[in-house]
DNA sequence: CCTGTGACGTCCC
DNA sequence: TGGGACGCCACAG
């Protein structure tokens, strides 16, 4: 009965609302273990059906204070995005820092060495 | 509805 | 190695 919509799996919409997507980059995220660092871009292809910046977007609207560990994300450069507002990218260089993750001096992480990609 | 913006990424020089 | 142009797309006003 294609009509009624009752079935939520078959409807591509309603599984893929913004809650749902932000849920499962959030829980992405989430399995990045201390220490190590993904990458806007790769959040993105595994969760898929989103772009790298939404997912920075997804970062921008947690909460102070959340539990998430969004320090863990950062760009395929390595390096911690600059934001518009406020001084999280310092608070986010020092929350890795805790972690034991080194910059280089052009203050870059080596992802070959930190990245946690392919998971 | 249209426009500007942004915690991005890839390509090109 | 560095920096600019572009593509991308949800969101706010």
């Amino acid at each position: 009965m294609p009509k009624t919509t009752s079935s939520v799996a078959n409807s591509p919409k309603a599984d893929r609302s913004l809650d749902s997507l932000y849920a499962r980059i959030y829980a992405r995220v989430r399995r990045i273990p201390a220490g190590r660092v993904s990458t806007y871009g790769h959040i993105a292809r595994l969760v898929g059906g989103c772009s790298a910046r939404q997912v920075g977007y997804a970062m921008a609207a947690l909460p102070e204070g959340s539990r998430i560990p969004w320090q863990r994300v950062i760009n395929a450069k390595g390096e911690i995005s600059c934001r518009k507002h406020g001084n999280g990218a310092d608070n986010q260089r020092a929350r890795l820092l805790a972690e034991k993750i080194q910059f280089d001096s052009k203050g870059r992480i080596d992802l070959r060495r930190y990245g946690w990609l392919s998971h």
